[in-house]
Formats: C-alpha cells, structure tokens, sequence
RNA sequence: CGGGAAGUAGCUCAGCCUGGUAGAGCACUGCCUUCGGGAGGCAGGGGCCGGAGGUUCGAAUCCUCUCUUCCCGACCA
C-alpha cells in the first residue's frame, strides 16, 4: 500500500501542502519575528546555488557586483515621488541609535539619541544607488554603468508567507544607466530574457516572458517586465521582475552626463531584481505529496549516498564501498559542473534517512547494503520515479559500472523531465478562447484553474481603472502581455476597441 | 490594518468552562529483538503552559494588555 510521505495532499489542502513542505524538507522555518524566516541549510542551499549560477550570468553580461548601505536616508526617496508613494507604506524606519533603561527593567529608544534624519531600511535600492551614479557619471564615456548588489531588503507587508512574501527577503538588483532609451531598453530587456533562461533551466519552472500593465507597474518605472510562472494550482507567481525607468530617477539623483555635442543630457536607468521568493516558485512547480522535487541543478546535493548500515562488523566494508563510489560519483559531471554527492553517515536508520531526502528532494538517492557491496551493485532511487505502477518505490539495483556512466545523465534527464512535466501543465492551463471570465472562475466553471489569455486595448486611465476593478471581482489580476505571442487582430476583450496585445489574467500570489 | 481562530514537550494536540503538584501520541535517549517500503518490546529524559501585568491563600485555567502564527479581506515592483 502506497503512503505519501507527508500528511497533506496538494488536493486536499494547496496551502498547507505547501507550508509541510517547508517544513518536511527542512527548507525553512518561522523565526518568531514578524514575517521574517530562519533559512535552514538546504534551503540556503538553493539558494546559494541559484547565486552562483546567477552571478555568472549577470557577470557574463558585464555586471560588476558591488554593495550598498542597508541604510537609507528618507530624503532619498522624497526625491521621487512615485517612488516613495508606492513604497511609504511597507517601510521599517530607524529613528535612534542607543537605548536607555526607563527604570523598570527596560530599554527603550533614548531621545536623546534621536536621528537628525531617519533611515530607511531599504525596501530597494534604486535610489542610493541612483546617488552615487551621479557621482560616476559624468561623460557619455562613463555609460554604459551596469552594477548590481546581491542584499536582504525589507518590506513592512501586511501578510507574509514563506518564501513568497516575507518582511525581510534575500535578492540581487542590478541596475543600469544608459545613454538612451533604446541603450536602457535594450538593457531591460536583456536582464529579462535572463531571467527567463534562469527560470527555465536552472529552475526547470517555465515562465512567461512579458510588459507588466500600467497598474501594476513598478513605482516609478515607465515600463515594468516580468516573467509569470504558473503553480500548481494554477495561480501565477512573478518571479522576476525588470523595470525600465526612464529618466525619472536620473532627474531624481542627479545623474548627468555630458553627450559628444557638449550638451547634459540625463541617463536613462533600469534595475532588474530576483529574490528568495523563486523558491517557492520551485516548491510550488515542482513539489509532490511526497515533499520538494528539487531541481538537479539547483539541487545543494544532488546524489545522496545512504549505507544500510546495522552496527554490525560488516558495516565497515558498506561504508568503504560507498566512500569509493562516491570518489568515483564526484569524477563525473552533469550540465557542466562535477556531481554534488553527499554520503549521508548519521546515525539514523537507513529508511527513515531515506524518506528525509525524499521529503527534501534530493534528485537520486543510492541506497547500498551488504548484498550491493557482495554484488557489486546499488539500488537507485529517482526523485522524479519513485513509484512502480503497483505503488511499489521503483529502486533500482544497477550495476556499479553502469551507475557510474549513467549519474550525470540522469541528473540531466530528471531536470529536463521535470521542466517539461510543468511545461504541459502550464501550457494545459493556459485558455485563449474565453468570452466570460465569470463563467470560468465562478459557478460551474469554477474549478477551472489557470489562466485565460484574451486581446486587449490597453486603455489607461478611468478606463483601465473599471477593467482592473472588474477583474478584482473575481479576484483576478492582470499578469503580462507576454512577448513574443501572436499579434492582436480583433476587438478588445473590455472595450470593444481595436485590441494592440495580448494579455494574461489569473489568480496570483 | 479590519474580521475570525490559535499559541501547553522537537511535532500534533488534550487539560481551561467549574482555579489546587503538568498530560497523551509521535519524536528523542538506553537495552533487547528486528532489518532492502517509514520495525517492535521494555525502561527513561525533556515543558517558568508565548510574554507582561492584575484578581486570588493559590493561575496553564479567570481579567487586561502585548507579541507571534494561521484563515478571510484590504494591502502587495
């Protein structure tokens, strides 16, 4: 009889699904301060892996890394008004610097130390960031500037959820000054296009590459792009975002600079971010009832050894066996890079040890006990197989010879499965043929869970404002104009007017 | 920030109404028997009952405040 690892099914319960998985696979854990989480050492395994490859990209992109304060002076968002309404209303703010005992056995902030000026913990960087490129900038010959940070921010939200929205979040920001806009468009751009690889490859999570609508812009931003990953119960997910700013913040900031004719001109900027919340994109892809499917390629092990050990004279010679395949194991490579193989040697028993990395995810788990080593085999488990049809877990006892040739591919092969496997999903839950949003996300229609991609106007004003109201009725938000899709050749969906894009509507996080 | 619910052992929770020495299952430790689909028996360890005040001879229990978490809203590049 089959029995899934955890207590919850993505069908009975999404969310608390989701928040077992969290906690089975020792991703993460609540910290006791407010929306902030403790990140356990798989989970920042992730995310570390994701950091490298990132980093790579960004730096092979002409990127240079640098770091910022945490502090921001207020009057640095003042500057910008958009900016500063989109963000006043999330923002931690430090007014002293010392405290002082009130007599009752308390600290309590001293007046006397009260800063001239507040700081704010930064929510985003663009403007401390936009301060010291007016100092850099000052010939066309500076520009292109490309920089980029990887830092924790904080946003005072009103609800957090792991991973997803958290108070304090880790992420990289990059961001650009141009010349021109067609120079800082291109940049944007760019940043996009890398995050969508990102998310398709290292992530195995298919996204939509696309314009954000007016509303929901980034503050401050003239265009705002991102890419839309769909969850397994069909809500969307912006995992990435890239903005181009126009020349707001260089007005803002002060960054000028003096053009071949002798003339200033005002650079054009761009900042481009993605941040810890991507994990739970790939919770949410990739997970099963079992816990976490994790990637290959972000995967912090992606082979873990677990000798069946019985305290036992014989036990030695499994452990010897399995250190030697793993010497061999860390000789071979997938998608570039050696294998990341652990032998897992605590002192737990081999089934339950067994059932944790399945719970974790680990993409191939290796099981050796003394008939293996007589053998000369190991039972190969696939995080991504781990059923027989009979609900029987598929091991499988391969021959060392052909363990050692096959790792690497099957590391690949598993991380290709599993990218198509939420590809189809995705694309199966995509709908382009609707003529009444209400009737495919109410009444009888209602179990229907995806998104539905219709023609649009793009009106602005008033009458974007009812459009984005109507669809709140239902709780509905618009996700993208994807790039790259068909272009419109009928009416609007809202309006009746000529449509001009393509855009996608779903539930979200 | 509004409306609900909840914080007691690592986890899931009982106890609270009706105040009187802190409980269960799982997990953990030890020993024995087991061992390739999450083993069983026996014996143990572990909690200022989220925090602070108050009522009381006495508070996990009653009252007030506060912090945190979850659900529904609002909010959310």
């Amino acid at each position: 009889m089959k029995k899934n690892a955890l207590s919850v099914t993505r069908e009975q319960d999404f969310a608390a699904w989701y928040q077992e998985v969290i906690q089975q696979a020792d991703l993460a854990e609540e910290s006791g301060v407010r929306g902030c989480m403790v990140i356990r050492p798989w989970g920042y395994g992730m995310w570390e892996r994701i950091q490298k490859l990132m980093d790579a990209e960004i730096k092979a992109a002409g990127v240079e890394n640098c770091y910022f304060p945490l502090f921001i002076p207020l009057s640095f968002f003042e500057k910008e008004a958009d900016h500063v309404e989109g963000f006043a209303k999330e923002m931690a703010v430090v007014t002293h610097h010392r405290l002082v005992s009130d007599g009752k056995g308390k600290l309590v902030p001293d007046p006397e130390s009260k800063l001239e000026e507040p700081l704010v913990v930064r929510p985003t960087s663009e403007t401390v960031i936009g301060a010291a490129m007016s100092r850099w900038v000052q010939s066309w010959r500076d520009l292109p500037l490309l920089v980029n940070q990887w830092a924790n921010v904080v946003r005072w939200e009103m609800r957090t959820r792991m991973f997803l929205r958290t108070s304090e979040f880790l992420w990289q920001e990059g961001h650009t000054a141009h010349v021109d806009k067609a120079d800082a468009m291109s940049e944007t751009l760019r940043a996009l296009e890398m995050y969508r690889a990102f998310a398709e490859g290292p992530l195995a999570m298919p996204v939509v590459a696309g314009e954000k609508p007016e509303n929901e812009r980034f503050p401050g931003a003239v265009a705002t792009y991102s890419i839309e990953a769909m969850m397994q119960d069909g809500k969307a997910l912006q995992a990435g975002t890239s903005h181009y700013l126009g020349t707001g913040f260089a007005e803002a900031s002060g960054i000028k600079y003096q053009d071949k004719d002798g003339g200033q001109q005002f650079a054009h900027t761009t900042s481009w971010g993605v941040s810890t919340r991507m994990i739970g994109g790939v919770i949410m892809t990739h997970g099963d009832d079992d816990g976490l499917r994790c990637p290959p390629q972000i995967a912090p092990h992606q082979i873990v050894i677990v000798p069946m050990l019985r305290e036992t004279p014989e036990d030695e010679a499994v452990l010897e066996y399995c250190r030697s395949l793993r010497m061999e194991l860390l000789k071979q490579s997938a998608f570039g890079e050696p294998l990341r193989v652990l032998l897992d040697t605590k002192a737990i028993k081999a089934s339950n040890k067994r059932w944790a990395w399945v719970k974790k995810g680990a993409p191939i788990i290796i099981e050796v006990g003394p008939r293996d080593v007589a053998e000369g085999k190991a039972a190969v488990l696939r995080r991504d197989r781990l059923y027989k049809d009979d609900g029987k877990l598929a091991t499988a006892f391969t021959p060392r010879d052909e363990c050692m040739a096959t790792a690497g591919a099957m590391l690949e092969d598993i991380q290709s499965g599993l990218y198509a496997e939420a590809k189809a999903r995705m694309e199966a839950n995509i709908r382009r043929d609707i003529s009444d949003l209400a009737a495919h996300f109410q009444g009888d229609e209602a179990k229907f869970k995806g998104w539905v991609e219709v023609q649009w106007a793009r009106p602005t004003g008033a009458a974007l404002t009812q459009i984005v109201e109507k669809l709140k009725t239902l709780k509905l938000t618009m996700r993208n104009a994807p790039l790259g899709s068909a272009p419109a050749d009928g009416p609007c969906f809202f309006t009746g007017a000529p449509a001009v894009e393509r855009i996608l509507i779903g539930r979200t996080y």
